[in-house]
DNA sequence: CTTGCTTCTGTTAAATTTTAACAGCGATTT
DNA sequence: AAATCGCTGTTAAAATTTAACAGAAGCAAG
């Protein structure tokens, strides 16, 4: 038998053993090898980081960890830090008891992920079932979860159903993200089936406050989403241009930009 | 300094840290302590699976796992073993194009598991996020969540508007979990707002699957859900009495009993 | 067929880490 | 003031990890 072959072995028992835990000495003693080969086996698992050491064994890496491996949790690293950012302002927005909507963009998450730590008696209203199972920890605040077609892509419901129900909310302030943003034209997306949900809560929300990091500016996509009309707030970043937050700022209600290291001693994010 | 501000200063380490890895000789230099007390600090967070025991140190656990530390994650541990042989059964009874419905109970969990594995082109519908989010890897599956009220608890939609929509289903056949069943009576369940979703499901279904091991027998629990009579298959396993599975099967049109060890050679879990 | 080379495996011993036990310290209670 | 409790640091024993070595097996070339 292979190292290879005893690799895919290792892995299946993984899959099977319920903890995804496993020690060397019961991989070896069910593969019949030696504890030192089976150590010298994962150690290319261990690299890959397909599985984790532990004391005496191995665990598989990632538990169930849903956003593993989804196209969101790699929009979550990217530009982490001007995204906390924009949602410690955003954050700085909300009042105790209003009705808010929250899409489950990567830049909203990070919102949502502050919000899950405050202490604010408020009503959140998402299609994203990522939002849920963050906000479901906070018990101080009541998640409605718009339902509906299931999209793996973005951990929303989309379609139809969703839309439907969108209809019949009121809401306080919406917070939405985007995957691209013209300051003279409006939001862009590229996924459909979110765009007709983001227009329907465009239009039942007494404020809409787009979260835009830097990087979304000048970028368009498939389908417009917004109209400029209908923002009223955009929180941004300090990355953007000058001359284009002043022109923004004369278009726009408000314009917030975010600070790009917030007075953290830490200097370089993950 | 208390051990509980440690732990906090502890997080935020491994917060900042890019990697999510730590020593315990960088923490205990960084807390000024030994880094005996880093260890005992450490054992609650790894006992709570916020982080994992690595040789040396310890990592943050990977990405945020939305089961630890509910009440759903540790039942999902008990009488694993019962709940996928169960599972398994119940996989039988699915045939490609049907329409399920799935509830979010720990035993239908496995079998939604098991369910993401397989090429099945069905449509489920649920009202649990953690289905959705297991079952959003499979794109064979087209599925639907049910919106409504968050209920952290059991990481699923309940309440009123999730009730409306549960009224205007059709499906094939629902799995449905449950808290306690009495063979004479039915089904009963102590936490009261999935039971109405039950009960509506039940009856907008054509054949009623309840999943229930051997632990579920001749318990009760606050509220009745389900009347024998709506019930058409139980999948249970070979840990009941054989009297009361011979009683049951005159009541039922089916009674599928999983064996307690499924020909795997696995005996003891690392 | 043999030699030399490579790859893989198991054994061993040293280095390191983990565990368990103990004793000291300070705060709080009686 | 004495006793108790929780927490901490030190130490030695136990366990694990690492590194090094040597044997076995497969393969190519001579």
């Amino acid at each position: 038998m292979n190292p290879g072959e005893r690799r895919q072995l290792i892995l299946d028992r993984l899959e099977q053993e319920g903890t995804g835990v496993c020690s060397y000495e019961t991989l070896a003693a069910a593969l019949k090898v030696s504890s030192m080969t089976v150590r010298r086996d994962l150690e290319e698992l261990i690299r890959l980081g397909t599985v984790i050491r532990t004391v005496g064994g191995v665990q598989r890496a990632q538990a169930p960890s849903y956003l593993y491996e989804t196209a969101l949790h790699s929009r979550l690293a990217v530009n982490r830090q001007e995204k906390r950012s924009i949602a410690r302002l955003a954050l700085g927005l909300i009042k105790p008891q209003q009705t808010l909507f929250i899409d489950g963009s990567s830049t909203c998450l990070e919102l949502v992920r502050a919000l899950a730590k405050e202490k604010l008696a408020i009503t959140v209203v998402t299609n994203s079932a990522l939002v849920c199972l963050e906000l479901g920890k906070n018990r101080d605040i009541t998640v409605v979860g718009i339902g509906g077609q299931y999209d793996a892509n973005s951990l929303s419901y989309v379609g139809p159903q969703a839309e439907d129900w969108a209809k019949t909310l009121f809401i306080d302030a919406a917070f939405l993200g985007t995957k691209g943003f013209l300051p003279a034209k409006g939001t862009f997306e590229s996924s459909l089936p979110t765009i007709r949900i983001k227009q329907i809560v465009a239009q039942r929300c007494g404020q809409l406050v787009l979260l835009a990091d830097h990087t979304k500016f000048g970028q368009r996509a498939l389908s417009q989403v917004l109209e400029l009309a209908q923002i009223h707030t955009v929180i941004t970043d300090d990355r953007v241009p000058r001359a284009e937050l002043a022109a923004l700022g004369k278009k726009i209600p408000r314009v917030l930009v975010a600070p790009a290291s917030p007075g953290k001693g830490a200097s370089h994010a993950a």
